[in-house]
DNA sequence: TGGGGTAGGTCTACTATAGAGACCGCCTCC
DNA sequence: GGAGGCGGTCTCTATAGTAGACCTACCCCA
């Protein structure tokens, strides 16, 4: 508690609307690590030391291309390590930099949260979703054809 | 680090590769606050209730229909609450519910590490990017265009 | 009495991004 | 000698996000 009000305190100080990411840490981070395969390559990264087809086989539902372009961007910003192995045929290992260890930590809380709270998260989108709306959405009712709710993919 | 490392113990219990995001909680959190926009809706409502044109104001980059959509995706899971309010013409808050009150702490630790790395980052980026991959990446050379390098956007 | 502003959204059209799946050269194993 | 694994890249298509016009209803001000 004591440390998400110090975190709302420096929310404050970022401009939330700024347009450049590059000036915003939060959005910066987010945009890296919020995507929807480099938070899984740090965790697999995490345990030991993985090569291109292992990760692929642990996570194989990324395709490879998916999987290459993350993997190059985790390595461009540091996170991670590429090792290549002069073997016939050549092997590829990627390691967890210390700037990815670092990330561990912040990213263990986030673990937590979501293994705590996925629960509720569940019945509130049932509870949601079992409300059809009565209420109309929009104040002034247009005439409002189906709202397209997002569909998170299966 | 203990907290790290009891992650890293965590994440080897969950099956990275499996494809319903619903099986893991943490794809499923992370599909949930790594878009583009949720964290920032849950920043701004962290620091006081706010109408939804506020929220526009506050983060004049999205557009209202990204904003629609992501408060409604917010407020299906519980993580935020919608009060209209029946003044002519209606206005419309926004607020913290309980459950995302709860993510501010794990999110504080993200933030603040967003804020101590970025620098990092951002060099390792420049490093990255000024060293023009004089090594082939292909291991097997193929015929190798220019490798497409994702780009962020501004 | 009518023009502009505000409110909370929705709609369509466009574009950027992710996913699929074939392909590559080279090697090993059966 | 064919199959399969290695670490990728290629193209094509489906999906998601973006921009921006539009909507109804009210208020204020002239």
């Amino acid at each position: 508690m004591s440390n998400a009000s110090s975190a709302i305190e420096r929310f404050s100080r970022y401009p939330l609307g700024e347009s450049q990411s590059v000036h915003c840490p939060v959005r910066d981070v987010l945009d890296r690590i919020g995507d929807k395969w480099s938070m899984l390559m740090i965790m697999a990264l995490a345990m030991r030391p993985h090569r291109f087809s292992e990760l692929h086989r642990a996570v194989h539902d990324i395709s490879k291309r998916m999987l290459t372009q993350t993997l190059r961007d985790l390595e461009r910003d540091g996170l991670i390590t590429r090792h290549v192995f002069p073997t016939k045929p050549p092997s590829v290992e990627y390691r967890l930099a210390p700037l990815g260890q670092s990330l561990l930590d912040p990213m263990a809380g986030l673990i937590d949260w979501a293994d705590r709270c996925h629960g509720d998260i569940h019945a509130a989108r049932a509870r949601f979703d079992g409300t059809p709306v009565d209420v109309p959405r929009q104040a002034f009712t247009a005439r409002s054809k189906v709202p397209p709710v997002r569909k998170k993919m299966a």
